[in-house]
DNA sequence: TTGTCATCTGTCATCGACTGACATAAATTA
DNA sequence: TAATTTATGTCAGTCGATGACAGATGACAA
């Protein structure tokens, strides 16, 4: 890798601990592009060369882990039901996140503080993972051999999708915190759910919502 | 009531279409705030007086709806179970949609579209209807006895906005199509959850996840 | 009716997010 | 080293959003 990518990749890096360092300690709205552009010396243009917006950074981490989620859940064995691959692809992701080292693990932490202490990066967050939701039911749709448009993979990502989500509700900043808290509800999620809601339908009984009565 | 009330609706009427009709013919972001106060004959200053943003214009009856389904929430018998409660309110809410008149119809319709084709609103929505989650656990907790803290709630609320939030997710549009794309959902969501599901826990089994072993 | 008061509105000035165009500086490659 | 590509800085400008002030308008009482 040459000496112009690596400096990109510090420039990319000091920007996200300048704007989440910013943005913990002045608030999200009360920083400014200039301000984290001059904490790095570049020109707010260069700013927004690395990132299409002030959310865009801020929530830069956030997409990091959607993609990995997507990673982990396309690296689930087949033989795993669509819900449990995507407990488990959850459960790598968290991993992932206790094994990092000090520097990442600070920002995730920051990242964390200032997304839930912002409603529009709330938002933002919200987006990303709706965003993220469709290929998850995409990938879902192909381990059951259904179609994309089909109700139930739908169903089983938006369970999951709301399982995740209640996980980061609160001030859950703390890795380990938040893993307990992932067991927790999907414990209660597996005491909820009929054996086998996520498997194919059989092919003997009639298909759901797609050709009902 | 007054003069100057009917006036202000009007206005605010008034700039609520005439932003919907700009927004779905040119582009909600290539719409400015000074093209929608020109159509309506007020400053831009005067705009920001009746909504806060570009985004609260488009929002305005989203952010409707949402108060209208805690409202219908609050409004079914205790002796319905929380899940069917949530599904009752949403039904009625849809009945009230097909039951509007012409002008509010197309409004809605209207704004539909325009939500549906702006990544930035779909992401606005997620956020109005997140901050309608908290006030629904909160209902729902209150209807089982349970501490808005409590993981049951939270799970109840989160499987049934996964569901609503489902119907939505397309171009449905008519409130028809939205209604037996609902009805398809749920009855997924039937089959998929053990029975009493959303009960409240019996006293003699132990309590799942705040005093687990 | 008139005068007072509260409220609504327009004008002006300003800030901050964001973008396009162009010139310069730096790294890569020949 | 020369030529080419690519990153950066500067500048100008648009648009969303807000505060301050002054004028207009409806509400209300004498």
């Amino acid at each position: 890798m040459g000496l112009r990518e690596r400096k990109k990749q510090r420039t990319r890096d000091a920007l996200i601990d300048a704007a989440l360092d910013l943005f913990l300690t002045r608030g999200y709205e009360a920083t400014t592009i200039d301000q984290i552009a001059a904490e790095v010396e570049v020109s707010p243009r260069t700013f927004f060369r690395y990132f299409a917006s002030k959310e865009d950074v801020a929530l830069s981490l956030t997409a990091d882990e959607q993609r990995m989620l997507l990673a982990e859940l396309a690296s689930r064995p087949e033989s795993e039901s669509p819900f449990t691959a995507l407990c488990q692809a959850m459960r790598s992701l968290l991993q992932i996140l206790r094994e990092a080292d000090e520097t990442e693990a600070g920002r995730y932490l920051r990242c964390q503080k200032v997304v839930h202490s912002t409603p529009a990066l709330l938002a933002g967050t919200m987006r990303l993972v709706k965003e993220n939701e469709r290929k998850l039911v995409a990938e879902v749709a192909r381990r059951l051999g259904a179609d994309p448009c089909d109700l139930q993979p739908q169903f089983i990502v938006a369970v999951f999708v709301s399982v995740a989500l209640a996980c980061f509700d609160e001030r859950t900043q703390d890795p380990a915190v938040l893993a307990r808290r992932l067991e927790d509800l999907l414990a209660l999620a597996e005491r909820s759910l009929c054996p086998g809601w996520d498997q194919p339908v059989r092919s003997g009984a009639a298909e759901p919502a797609s050709a009902p009565r």
